[in-house]
DNA sequence: TTACTTTGCTACATATAATGTAGCAATAAT
DNA sequence: ATTATTGCTACATTATATGTAGCAAAGTAA
């Protein structure tokens, strides 16, 4: 993994030359299994084969990757009980559930 | 393109063999541009050059893959105008928003 | 101590997705 | 009639994700 593969705000990310602080986001969650690694996590610390689990079909290289870029992003933390949100992942979580309840309405659309 | 690639709630997704709504949707907002093209309608229709150059680096060919899908999932339309949000696509960037102003919090994070 | 299990990964080959550049057909403007 | 713009497609290259195997370290059980 490169360095630069981590979406930094301030730095040129996707989106953004000047790396706007959302534009960084969602190059960070805008990964395969990114938000859902965050979401997995609300219920409590999970261990890397937990997460693996939770997360049906991840491979553990990409699992892995994506733990480096959320820690070193600092939404998630290693803790004595496995990977965990950080206080500022909580509340990133927190903004993400409206999603969860926009998604039901949503899915209405394609009920066969 | 395949058919299979775009993301339907209750078809197997990536997080959910059954196709829970919040997993096909982060599914497919978790690919590139994806929420950024959604951000970036949200100051009116744009067309796909003007799409193209708001979107910096985005190719060609991932923004028309990009739009056909939300535009397959009801998130954006075509109009006279250019592409634009659908009311559902309105109400899901109303849900985006605060991401923002999380982001310019954790911004600060990264300050050099 | 030995043996067995679980955990957190890494290696590596393959498949899929994104990028970058070129350019074309259709419409609009001059 | 010419030129410009628009909405793409083709295609080669590169980057990212997947799937499977397996290993070293730590914990557990006998």
């Amino acid at each position: 993994m490169k360095s630069s593969s981590l979406p930094r705000p301030g730095s040129p990310v996707r989106g953004s030359k000047s790396g706007q602080p959302i534009m960084a986001l969602f190059d960070l969650l805008g990964r395969s299994w990114a938000m859902g690694i965050v979401w997995n996590l609300g219920d409590g610390p999970k261990t890397f084969r937990q997460l693996q689990s939770v997360c049906e079909s991840v491979s553990p290289t990409t699992l892995n990757t994506r733990i480096k870029e959320l820690r070193q992003a600092l939404i998630i933390e290693r803790t004595l009980e496995g990977y965990a949100l950080t206080l500022s992942g909580m509340e990133l979580l927190k903004m993400l559930y409206p999603l969860g309840t926009w998604a039901k309405e949503w899915a209405k659309n394609f009920q066969s």
